[in-house]
RNA sequence: GCUCUCGUCGUUCAACGGAUAGGACACCUCCCUCCGAAGGAGGCGAUACAGGUUCAAUUCCUGUCGAGAGCACCA
């Protein structure tokens, strides 16, 4: 479904270290002396998963559903859960029981916490695996043979793709990688809405080259064609004509101008999905970027037959088919007009219908703006009494609108900013910076950093939010940022890089006490699967902020290279660099070898 | 008018009914003879209002005020 006018622009940015108020300095790791010997995984033997098994290790010595969390401040401890002041001591020698060594202590605090503390070697072992994992560290398995089909981005050809599109693309993408990454089978699908009245007003401003210059971009067409359409009742008349005509391709000219548009759109479409960094799901051809491409052309006739084959839902109210959805707490909406036009409606019903003909899903996910939702309402309601099977199956996950401060933006006003515009001025923002920078290709690290910061922006929200866009903040790349993620990433790989060249002897010797950061590290698999979970990847950009701080710190209080347990302080930032390149990658920024 | 969503430092975002409401931007102090200052350390500063439920409420319920979105032939 096409993303509606939304509001326009971005967000502005800020937040981070969002979870728990992480204490810098605990008298932690200042000692010297010689500390226990690092575990070390034994070649072709698994090591058992301290941290990915935490969780659900101690959810058994609970023996019920209880909330499991990292407490707001680590000096209570690794992970907490409450279960009350009665249970809370039987509780915690269940716990301690479970743990066995894992646990360092395990103890009650406040009015029903209990508090576990890991020991020194779960901690290590956490973050030997971080770095033994590679790629597959924070991996899970809470989707595993589920079949996830995910709709996103959905802009309509012969107009112009906007911001809310990139909200869009964004979301969705990122969504689509957390669930892949707890074990999902995974399909992208695009839907777009190739015909309708917004084609038919791109296609008749074209029709006359008194209107338009014909070598214009299509979404210009689109603008001139509306007003035209709001200005009088004779271009009206003439457009609800050719909307009809290309309903049913009665009219050669009309066909040719529309299928010459409609590849041109879609073409530039799939540059913009390349600049933002999607993997091609194909080798070849116009359409690449998702596994399927459903158009409302194709949809329509299906919805049609759907709605006609069910007379007994729906009803005929001043010429229109409808759907009452008053008894639902919802309301009526015109599914066929009183021209016999199938509406968005009816086409979504189609849709749904076309999906499950694809592909045989568990799950379908549609992201779209969240002003949709009373209309997914409808028809959902509709869809449950027409296709019940299918109709369970289908979930609908909205986000916000982007709106500027100075007010609303509308895109009947003509003042929408574009996907590509925006990028643009990230992008320039971006150019200043890595031309001073120490990357090989500053060119490609500007559109690293463009991108991390448009993304950033629009997930680091929970979804359904608005998001405020004020330019100055947006193109802020300081603070809360892509930028800063990316940032903390390359500095750690400077000091691994540094550290191959300056090569030292040093005993093979961890600090007594954990380091923050290395505690912080080992929630990435729990934080990754509640991402998941919930559809929420604002949760993994706030616990990569955290861990981004968190590095920044360390890096500034400890010596590395050349100072006390230099091994070890490296293997922490080997498993850093994979944390955050896991973490990047999972919501679709980009991670740089430097900056 | 009806329905839905939302009101948290000056601004913009966090806090899955639990611990001292956490960041960033802005403002004020500090820190580059030392692995990268797109950085670090510190300071200032908030739950719209009134009730209710609960051992415990920013969170749930009711009302008031305020903001946004939706509400029949657009998508």
């Amino acid at each position: 479904m096409a993303v509606p006018s939304h509001g326009v622009i971005a967000p502005s940015g800020t937040r981070k270290r969002t979870e728990s108020s992480v204490p810098k300095h605990l008298p932690i790791n200042r000692h010297k002396g010689d500390g226990p010997e690092t575990p070390r995984p034994v070649a072709g033997v698994s090591f058992p998963r301290y941290t990915a098994g935490m969780e659900e290790r101690i959810q058994k010595a609970l023996g019920r559903e209880a909330v499991i969390r990292r407490p707001p401040n680590l000096d209570f401890g690794d992970y907490s859960v409450f279960v009350g002041p009665e249970q809370a001591e039987s509780t915690a020698q269940a716990i301690r029981n479970e743990l066995g060594e894992s646990a360092l202590k395990v103890e009650v605090a406040g009015k029903g916490f209990v508090n576990i503390t890991l020991s020194r070697e779960a901690v290590a072992l956490a973050i030997a695996e971080a770095s033994a994992q590679g790629a597959n560290w924070g991996e899970g398995n809470t989707n595993k043979g589920q079949r996830v089909l995910i709709e996103y981005t959905d802009p309509n050809p012969f107009k112009e793709m906007h911001v809310g599109h990139l909200m869009s693309n964004a979301i969705g993408e990122a969504i689509a990688r957390l669930i892949e990454y707890t074990g999902a089978e995974v399909k992208r699908a695009n839907y777009q809405g190739d015909v309708g009245p917004h084609v038919a007003k791109a296609i008749y401003a074209r029709l006359f080259p008194s209107n338009i210059d014909n070598g214009a971009p299509w979404g210009v067409a689109y603008k001139m064609g509306n007003d035209l359409y709001e200005s009088d009742q004779s271009h009206r008349k003439a457009i609800d004509e050719i909307n009809k005509k290309i309903y049913d391709k009665s009219d050669p000219g009309i066909n040719k101008l529309y299928e010459a548009g409609r590849r041109e759109s879609l073409a530039q479409f799939e540059i913009i999905y390349e600049k933002l960094g999607m993997e091609p799901r194909k080798r070849s051809g116009n359409e690449r970027f998702f596994d399927y491409y459903f158009f409302e052309s194709a949809t329509a006739p299906l919805g049609l037959e759907l709605v006609r084959s069910h007379p007994q839902v729906f009803t005929l109210s001043d010429g229109a088919i409808v759907y009452r959805g008053e008894d639902e707490g919802l309301h009526t909406r015109v599914f066929i007009t009183s021209q016999g036009l199938p509406t968005y409606e009816t086409k979504e019903l189609g849709l749904a219908k076309l999906k499950a003909d694809t592909w045989d899903f568990d799950t379908s996910i549609t992201i779209t703006a969240n002003e949709q939702k009373a209309y997914f309402q409808v028809v959902l309601a509709a869809l449950r009494k027409v296709l019940p099977e299918t109709a369970q199956k289908i979930q609908h996950v909205t986000h916000g609108m982007m709106r500027f401060t100075e007010g609303k933006m509308s895109s009947r006003k003509g003042n929408v900013i574009t996907a590509l515009t925006f990028l643009q001025d990230l992008l320039d923002v971006a150019k200043e910076r890595a031309n001073k920078s120490r990357a090989g290709e500053p060119d490609k690290l500007a559109m690293q950093v463009a991108l991390a910061a448009a993304k950033y922006q629009i997930l680091k929200q929970a979804s359904g939010k608005d998001i405020i866009f004020d330019r100055e903040r947006a193109l802020n790349l300081e603070g809360d940022s892509g930028p800063y993620l990316q940032y903390a990433l390359t500095r750690a790989r400077s000091v691994l890089e540094k550290a191959r060249s300056t090569k030292h002897e040093t005993p093979n010797k961890i600090p007594e006490v954990p380091y923050l950061l290395e505690r912080l590290m080992l929630h990435f698999p729990e934080v990754v699967a509640r991402a998941a979970r919930e559809r929420a990847p604002n949760l993994l950009v706030n616990y990569l902020t955290e861990l981004a701080s968190e590095w920044n710190s360390f890096y500034a209080q400890e010596r590395i290279i050349g100072g006390d347990y230099e091994a070890y302080k490296l293997r922490l930032a080997r498993a850093f660099v994979q944390t955050m390149t896991n973490g990047l990658t999972l919501l679709g920024i980009p991670a740089p070898e430097k900056m």
